[in-house]
DNA sequence: GTGGTTTCGCTACGGGTCGTAGCGTAATGG
DNA sequence: CCATTACGCTACGACCCGTAGCGAAACCAC
């Protein structure tokens, strides 16, 4: 999770690895705090306990440091297996819905979001450590409800990668633009509604 | 669109509603050539012609600015009648993704929603100028649907504006998300597919 | 006209953050 | 012991912020 993995030089001092894991924590602190737009890397270097350039020679700047601090906040999500596919949808929105709830997480990753459209690295770097390693959800989802003749088995591969992919976009961006623009929590009821019109369309049976 | 209408006052010199708009186009235009992050109030002020301290005048930050310069984007959207509900939701999804599509509407829009999430205030300006304004066409476009018998009557009131809120969620986020974070063009194919999910669910009838 | 009021353009300023350079010190391996 | 790298600290120029102060311009009421 380190910004940079530059050839770990088998000579020399190396690198704190309690600085890394204070620095992050100092950051997802800062971000509740302060929120991005008054984050700054000196009060973060401060927080940690660290010198500013320490900060720096780990980190290009901003963007990068958030990144990985909010990543760390994804990884906990899981896919229970509940027994239907509705129960399991609904099991794993509940849960991003609870992380995209935490302060440090609204207010790091929209920001970061935002600063990636004119900045395809850091938008790879958001692809690699946040959106893909959670799309695998999707894909494990989607084989049980196969196995269970939940849902048809896919036919075309490259059609079935193009639905994983336009399900990932519709689960993430509904709970997102719930949580972070309507600004109401997605709770239970919210996300039954939601998993019911996926599941079974907007004239589905009530 | 103004910054504030404080009780136009029948004396004194009134303020010039050519700067306004020259205001407006130079925000929309630093933010297609600097990005939000690199766009300065300074260097707006000179692209619109006018004084740094016109601009404090009329706005208070960049946050409000740019919410301004952006609103104005989202005004050309409609609703045609397309005789379906499909093809209804996809022309317009259509058109959101074209506006979503400019490098404007990118930069400025995810940026001031991630300010949002600390500022009250400038979360109630988004959602009067842009979200809400919207919104409309959700509803407008249920109404045709229930007329032509594609979706059943509204029993419970509350319950509608709930199945409104929650397609709007789904709508704008799953093209957000997919302009934005996945970065790949929400075009004809895709609107399709999405289309057909939104209205049949993921096991609908190909 | 004349006077009162508000906006405008301009300049200047203190304050804050950025990102880097330089230095001496600490920690590792050969 | 020595080379190498990381670290803490200080200092620095550069940039942007947001505001104050000024004289001039534009409008209205009289």
């Amino acid at each position: 999770m380190q910004s940079r993995t530059p050839a770990p030089r088998a000579t020399g001092r190396p690198r704190s690895a309690a600085a890394d894991a204070a620095i992050l924590a100092a950051t997802r602190e800062a971000l509740v705090e302060l929120g991005w737009s008054k984050l700054t890397l000196g009060d973060v270097a401060t927080r940690a306990g660290v010198a500013k350039t320490t900060l720096y020679r780990r980190w290009a700047g901003k963007n990068e440091l958030v990144v990985d601090a909010v990543a760390e906040l994804f990884d906990e999500l899981r896919l229970p297996d509940r027994g239907t596919l509705a129960a399991d949808i609904e099991g794993v929105v509940l849960q991003f819905a609870a992380i995209l709830a935490r302060p440090e997480a609204k207010s790091g990753l929209m920001a970061v979001v935002a600063e990636s459209i004119r900045d395809d690295a850091l938008r790879e770097r958001i692809r690699e450590s946040i959106v893909d390693r959670q799309k695998r959800l999707v894909l494990e989802g989607r084989a049980r409800a196969q196995a269970r003749g939940e849902l048809p088995p896919e036919t075309d591969p490259l059609e079935a990668t193009r639905t994983v992919d336009l399900i990932f976009d519709m689960v993430a961006g509904a709970v997102v633009h719930r949580t972070l623009v309507s600004a109401e929590p997605a709770d239970e009821e919210w996300v039954r509604n939601f998993t019911q019109v996926l599941l079974t369309g907007l004239a589905g049976t009530p």
